[in-house]
DNA sequence: TTCTTATATATTGCATACATTATAAACTAC
DNA sequence: GTAGTTTATAATGTATGCAATATATAAGAA
């Protein structure tokens, strides 16, 4: 019996990668709050590893933009700006829209058509029953999809870094998401599905640039 | 007699940075040529340092992609792709043509106006004096001006990234510039005089597209 | 011979001790 | 009392020794 490759990966990680991991996760969450001072040798004990592979994450999180590090004096968790969701979204928007102008050229599948519908459908689900968390993970999710089909890792790469800080913007309260962008992703699928790359790239843009918008709208 | 902040900094280095800095540069000049082994105790003699800051400097070359490490295996440098050229273009172009956008409609100063002219004369003379490293590293700039204009680190880190990239490639010969890059930069300065933005998009972006077709026209 | 199993070796991963740096407190000179 | 200097402290930065892992080699059994 051929057991599959990726299976096995998982099983082990290194103490570096689970000290990211779990460190990033709290960042995210809020766990760990903006500007929070980061003492490694503190992290180490509360981890159950050494000072090593703690250090290797927070530099990893530093390039990342979670963390700050000022040398010997402190490291810290970076502040959160909610005005930050008006850099990030339009870069977001601009990439993913990239990626699905790309798949949308490429030509796609009957099948890939058909995991999108599902991945909308329970995206609307979500929003419906206002699990707006969920939801984001789902509107994720969706949008991987599309970048994963692109095979491109120059996009796939910043993209995922600028979803786990929309993650964190979410847990301190910038951003919402409405049943627009159920519509939206609809026309989306059909555009990819039309093979319309200059649809499916300004609906995508339209996606995130309307969620910026409300959130411009809420702070005034 | 105030001393400038800025003059003090590059003074000292740590050893981790200077590490990075020097094995980055190693792998875009080709020093270190892809699929090259990188033995970490090998370096740090080297570079007159021990393993630990070496290799926090080759996770961090692993994060920006000019690195790739196998646990237990080997770390070492990662394949060059010339078709990738094709991959990291419309990445960078859709980027640099958001910040274009950006400045376009935040307003520029004539003073700054002036700085994107002097850079492109310059770009051009290099052009013209066949000097095309320089032209490369010139072109860097003067996109580099405009993203610092736009004040979007979301934006700026990325394109950093991935201009090392391109500079990689360039080395290997996968890119080449051309004088019509002269005359875009001058349209696309004068867009962001006019505060005309959809155009400022619409020009950057040709900027790389038309290189990346150059590439693949001529790979046929 | 061929497949399996030990074993040796090279490499990365982790832990810990030490060095360096930056800040703040205490102390001295004026 | 204040300014300048010294000293103490706490944090990060670096070096080194050891552990764990993966591969190649060699040995042994079928």
């Amino acid at each position: 019996m051929p057991i599959p490759k990726d299976f096995m990966k998982p099983a082990r990680l290194s103490a570096k990668e689970r000290a990211f991991l779990q460190l990033q996760e709290w960042i995210i969450d809020g766990t760990l709050q903006p500007l929070e001072k980061l003492n490694d040798a503190e992290l180490a004990t509360a981890l159950g590893v050494s000072r090593t592979p703690v250090r290797e994450a927070l530099q990893l999180l530093n390039a990342q933009g979670f963390v700050e590090m000022h040398p010997g004096v402190a490291t810290q968790v970076t502040a959160v700006n909610n005005a930050d969701v008006e850099k990030i979204l339009p870069v977001l928007a601009a990439l993913q829209a990239l990626a699905a102008e790309e798949v949308s050229q490429k030509g796609v599948t009957a099948s890939f058509i058909q995991q999108l519908r599902a991945k909308n459908a329970e995206f609307a689900l979500a929003i419906e029953s206002q699990n707006f968390y969920l939801a984001l993970k789902l509107d994720d999710e969706l949008h991987t999809l599309i970048i994963q089909e692109a095979e491109n890792e120059y996009i796939a790469n910043p993209v995922s870094n600028f979803q786990a800080h929309v993650r964190r913007l979410f847990f301190h309260n910038s951003i919402i998401l409405t049943a627009q962008s159920v519509v939206e992703h609809e026309k989306l699928i059909a555009s990819l599905e039309a093979q319309d790359a200059e649809t499916a790239h300004a609906i995508t843009k339209q996606n995130w640039v309307r969620a910026t918008e409300e959130y411009a709208s809420r702070t005034k």
